[in-house]
DNA sequence: GGCCAGGTCAAAG
DNA sequence: CTTTGACATGGC
């Protein structure tokens, strides 16, 4: 008999409320930019996971509006590949993203990582994706220049479509105004959520569209709207009281969960 | 015009 | 070990 966690219950709160929201958005054939296709979590192909890696890359710190007009560019120019992207010249590279933001810096680092990848597994992105246990995989991820925890989670998740929570900073900001872990750093953000949940990639995959979702909609990080937020009466914030909420600033580094800090 | 966006890394304190 | 600065575009 297992108790229903307040992780879990907000998660069906979202799903009720918003639907399945059709991540990581792709490319079809014939289309120029990347969509959202509801309830897709079939395996993914070499080429999607591939799309999936550079996009988890471009998106960092960027609105996906803009990631979008990146990866458009690069499957305009019939680059949208790992072996092209390995094999592009930076300044080439660095135009084609522009619009994504730190665009020299994400040039060298997609270019990095495909290069990589195809020299240490010659077997190709999908089944190197396909066959590397989870948590293998995320190790060895996080091991590339410009693959942090949510980069790793998200490839992991989204690319392999093994569970591995993301942790982004509406999983945070809304952790936060709801009062689950105040003050907690990636890991233990993680640590809460995949505790509270089934170990499933569907449910993963998701909850944390659906946390970014409500991220956009309603739990803004300026002017957030707490009338028609689904999740009003969970939280808080919204009845009345709304001392401090907001503010996970700096406090979000100085919390008492320690993650690996007792290695006897 | 300023703030925000599906972070990460290296340097400095 | 923690904090800070750099990286850069486009939408509101």
């Amino acid at each position: 008999m297992k108790k229903k966690s307040r992780v879990e219950k907000v998660y069906r709160g979202l799903l009720k409320a918003f639907g399945p929201q059709g991540w990581w958005p792709v490319t079809p054939r014939g289309a120029a930019s990347p969509v959202y296709t509801p309830l897709s979590y079939a395996a993914r192909s070499g080429a999607e996971i591939a799309e999936i890696c550079a996009g988890a890359i471009l998106t960092q710190n960027t609105a996906w509006t803009n990631v979008g007009k990146a990866l458009a560019g690069l499957h305009g120019a019939g680059l949208l590949s790992a072996e092209r992207i390995a094999a592009c010249r930076l300044p080439r590279l660095a135009a084609l993203i522009r619009p994504s933001g730190y665009y020299r810096q994400k040039a060298r680092r997609l270019r990095d990582f495909f290069a990589r990848a195809a020299k240490e597994h010659p077997e190709g992105l999908e089944r190197w994706f396909r066959s590397a246990p989870p948590e293998a995989l995320r190790r060895e991820l996080l091991s590339y220049k410009g693959v942090g925890p949510e980069t790793a989670d998200s490839m992991v998740l989204y690319a392999a479509g093994r569970p591995s929570f993301v942790i982004d900073a509406y999983t945070r900001r809304i952790g936060g105004r709801l009062g689950l872990g105040r003050g907690a750093d990636y890991d233990a953000w993680k640590a809460l959520f995949e505790a509270g949940l089934p170990r499933r990639a569907d449910v993963y995959n998701e909850y944390h569209a659906l946390l970014v979702r409500l991220g956009k909609e309603f739990c803004r990080k300026t002017l957030p709207l707490c009338g028609g937020c689904p999740l009003r009466s969970d939280c808080g914030r919204a009845a009345g009281r709304r001392k401090d909420h907001g503010k996970d600033r700096s406090s979000a580094r100085r919390g008492r969960i320690q993650k690996g800090a007792g290695r006897h």
